[in-house]
RNA sequence: GCGGAUGUAGUGAAGGGGUUAUCACCUGAGGUUUCCAACCUCAUGUCACGGGUUCAAAUCCCGUCGUCCGCACCA
């Protein structure tokens, strides 16, 4: 019953729907392609989840969280290159309908087709005589650009800004650099994270929660500088064995420790290997099964448009390999880009030199007594042109270019020669920046996937959801053995307490046998169940009982919150 | 986006131009039980949406939306 992963793909998805994990959105209006909820128990295990991942990355003590707005107006994504690159042009066959990306049709036609115009792919692809890929037929409507982006206007009257639901949240960060580069103290390394939605108007989306049009995201943008021999420990994984799928260009799939991956080149930069290290603790952490995490390294063509080198982190599921983080290092591409979309001077860094540099330099400068009567309103440019001037005139009279194209004629008596002497202390550059993205709502999925365990008790089929205990959504169910007398009322007495407690959840259960219940709660991946017994009014004790293997112990109810809070200890059963 | 299949309670299914729309599980109440989906009685809840054909549509037709499979697409 249990060999056909069709069939458990399709219990899995019944059983999140039946008990309020995932389910489709809006479905009372007919649903919508892409959009789904988490539902009363799928909430908190998105919440935990995300909290989870904030925490491993506030951990590491150099790391912050910012918050940025979804709407993003038009030139932000253009500078990052996401409007021209989500504008791909499609074109359609006349004869059956089939779209296909129009640079791909006319690849091997043009060197580098994603440049093109419409005009000129709909020539390229006349001329080339390209048939449809579907039905073999010649006759295409004009490309048309398919933006997959969400499009909105800041501002209700006419007029107003294009704006965009932004496509990823990497962009938050790259904004607020200079704040972050202050909180830091003008000190490199430093990250920041976000966590948030994210959205993209996908052609098709499918495969359930695997590719969404409004999603979890969760980024990392860590700032280092290109210059600086980036040092990690990665002594803490020299046992472990990743599984690396390298570009095929550069090798075959190898396991080995991260550190070993790093010193042998397999991964380009010491920084990235250490994010591919810690995302795969915290992968592990919540629940992923790690012998079904691999790494695989993006090849030439399919890298995108920022990244100098990019890792996916794949998780083996009911989908096959899922691509659920790409750590990427974007080089200094998006800082760069906004520099020089902007102007602003604020997006670098300071490298101070070891030793100062003493810079000797002669310059020609405008005697402004000459220079002001002599050009007029062209003299404040002149000056500015003599400034700029490196290499010093042979001989005068000579020509000077302006900035504006203007050329004038310099004689002796109009400037005089300095030699300036200044002492430089560093420079100022482009951060590079190395980036973990995680899909949350791909590592949720697996994470229910992978804790999904169908077995049978007393030839009856029974499932139990193997949650992590620090990501469940429900810490403990509260069962009174029997819904009367006293114990109902001690049992809602501790699931109040319990509730009331800071990070803690328990949930009340008193209808049904005492086995269904435990049922119950095993299937939605409570970790712990406290039974309340006749003993328990005497004494006061009650028996918490452990989700994966049902043994239980006595423990007084007292001491319950305490030992939920710490985790109940091994040495306890 | 194209082609195919499909849509009936919370879940899984049966049926089908005129019925009070059926069954199992689930859920709730009462009884029983006194620690791992037991049992008895009762109860709640369903024909995706919109239009058409018809005296009558959940059933036939069209459209929309959703789901699944294949193709295409997928930072």
């Amino acid at each position: 019953m249990m060999s056909d992963p069709q069939a458990r793909l399709e219990r899995l998805t019944s059983m999140l729907r039946r008990r309020g994990v995932i389910l489709p959105a809006f479905e009372i209006h007919g649903g919508v392609a892409g959009l789904f909820d988490f539902g009363p128990i799928g909430g908190r295990l998105r919440r935990r989840l995300n909290n989870a991942w904030l925490e491993h990355w506030a951990a590491q003590g150099d790391i912050v969280e910012i918050d940025s707005p979804t709407i993003t107006p038009e030139s932000v994504l253009i500078a990052s290159g996401h409007v021209g690159e989500f504008n791909d042009h499609m074109s359609e066959c006349n004869a059956c309908g089939g779209v296909f990306r129009s640079d791909h049709l006319v690849e091997g036609f043009h060197s580098n087709p994603d440049v093109l115009a419409p005009k000129d792919l709909d020539q390229l692809i006349s001329n080339n005589n390209v048939n449809c890929l579907t039905c073999g037929a010649m006759d295409w409507k004009d490309a048309q650009p398919m933006n997959l982006m969400f499009s909105t206007r800041i501002g209700t009257m006419k007029g107003g800004r294009t704006a965009y639901m932004r496509p990823e949240t990497a962009q938050g960060m790259f904004m607020q650099f200079p704040a972050l580069y202050r909180h830091f103290r003008n000190r490199l390394p430093f990250g920041a994270v976000q966590t948030g939605k994210g959205y993209r108007n996908e052609i098709s989306p499918r495969q359930g929660m695997i590719r969404l049009r409004e999603f979890n995201m969760a980024e990392l943008e860590y700032f280092i500088d290109p210059e600086v021999e980036s040092s990690h420990d990665f002594s803490k994984w020299v046992s472990s064995r990743f599984n690396f799928v390298p570009d095929p260009e550069f090798g075959e799939p190898l396991e080995m420790s991260p550190g070993e991956a790093s010193t042998q080149n397999i991964i380009r930069h010491p920084t990235v290997a250490w994010f591919m290290a810690r995302t795969w603790d915290f992968l592990v952490s919540v629940g992923i099964d790690p012998a079904k995490i691999r790494f695989r390294q993006h090849e030439g063509t399919e890298m995108a448009h920022y990244a100098s080198d990019c890792w996916d982190a794949e998780i083996h599921g009911s989908y096959g390999w899922i691509e659920c983080v790409g750590i990427a290092h974007r080089g200094c591409y998006d800082l760069a880009a906004h520099e020089s979309a902007t102007g602003d001077n604020n997006l670098r860094a300071w490298r101070p030199y070891d030793e100062p540099k003493i810079v000797d330099k002669t310059v020609l400068s405008g005697k402004g007594a000459v220079i002001g009567p002599s050009f007029r309103d062209q003299a404040s440019a002149v000056n500015e042109a003599l400034e700029l001037l490196i290499d010093m005139p042979s001989k005068f009279p000579f020509e000077l270019s302006l900035g504006n194209g203007d050329k004038v004629t310099i004689e002796s008596e109009m400037v005089e020669e300095k030699r300036i002497q200044s002492t430089e202390h560093g420079e100022w550059f482009l951060p590079h920046v190395v980036e973990p993205a995680f899909g949350i709502d791909r590592i949720l999925w697996h994470i229910l996937d992978h804790a999904y365990l169908e077995s049978e008790k007393g030839g009856e089929a029974y499932t139990v959801l193997r949650l992590s205990p620090s990501i469940a959504p429900i810490d403990v169910v509260i069962l009174p053995l029997m819904e009367k007398d006293e114990l109902a009322e001690m049992a809602h007495d501790i699931h109040r307490r319990i509730c009331s407690t800071k990070n803690l959840a328990s949930y009340y259960d008193g209808s049904g046998s005492i086995g269904r219940r435990y049922a119950r709660a095993d299937e939605v991946g409570v970790p712990w169940a406290v039974t309340i017994d006749h003993e328990s009014l005497q004494n006061g004790s009650v028996t918490i009982r452990r989700r994966d293997d049902g043994k239980q112990v006595r423990i007084q109810s007292d001491d319950l919150v305490d030992t939920l809070t710490i985790g109940p200890s091994a040495n306890l059963f």
